[in-house]
DNA sequence: GATTGTGGTAACCTTAAAGTAACGATTATG
DNA sequence: CATAATCGTTACTTTAAGGTTACCACAATC
């Protein structure tokens, strides 16, 4: 029998969860798909994020080569966010997950 | 332009998000694979993970439909858990996190 | 009657993530 | 000189997740 103990700290899978299993990234990353977007919009969109903690996740994914960031020497200033080749290849994976979800959950009507 | 605002709240990948993504879930999800796996064992693999968690986590997965929990009447008790087909779905979107990772970060070595 | 093995539970504490509210920089406009 | 627009930052508070320790039930064994 195999008692080999899992080892997280060097776990692709764990890895990947790290990098994008917090409550906004998988979103962000949806949000942008293959367009150029600006911070604004991204805010507008998501609705509910906060500006700090949007800017702080767009730093991680840049840190993280998922996403980059254009600045244009403008003012008022405008930033454009997009995914890096990197960040394109989440979004099969992010479809299968959303595929997952309605093939086993029945879609919930709130309100 | 499109400027509507997306909810969170009714979106299933956020959804799937909030089901998987916690520390442990995916590493769990991935122990078991396509095995039935006795309590203890799944603690011992993991290593790290306190009982208490590990108690909560498998609880959540079950109510989720991911994990299903087989007790046997014997002392001392005996308690098996196995994926379910709905959980069994989710090993090919583990997998592809995990090449994503492997793809595009270089294996850091700590120690 | 003390010890072992197994799968938990309960009470409490710590840490990390997210939220809130106010402010900064810079130029154009009125 | 006050206002608006845009992309932030800073300091502080709240919330959720995870961790620690000790305990329980029950039968078999010594």
């Amino acid at each position: 029998m195999n008692t080999d103990v899992f080892l997280c700290s060097n776990c692709p899978m764990t890895r990947t969860m790290a990098t994008l299993g917090s409550k906004w990234k998988p979103i962000i990353i949806y949000t942008l798909g293959k367009k150029s977007v600006r911070f604004g919009m991204i805010h507008a969109k998501m609705g509910l994020i906060s500006r700090k903690v949007l800017t702080q996740q767009l730093v991680e994914l840049e840190e993280d080569g998922i996403v980059a960031r254009q600045a244009f020497k403008e003012l008022p200033p405008r930033v454009e966010y997009s995914l890096t080749p990197k960040g394109l290849e989440l979004l099969p994976i992010l479809n299968m997950m959303t595929k997952w979800n309605l093939k086993h959950n029945p879609t919930v009507e709130e309100g």
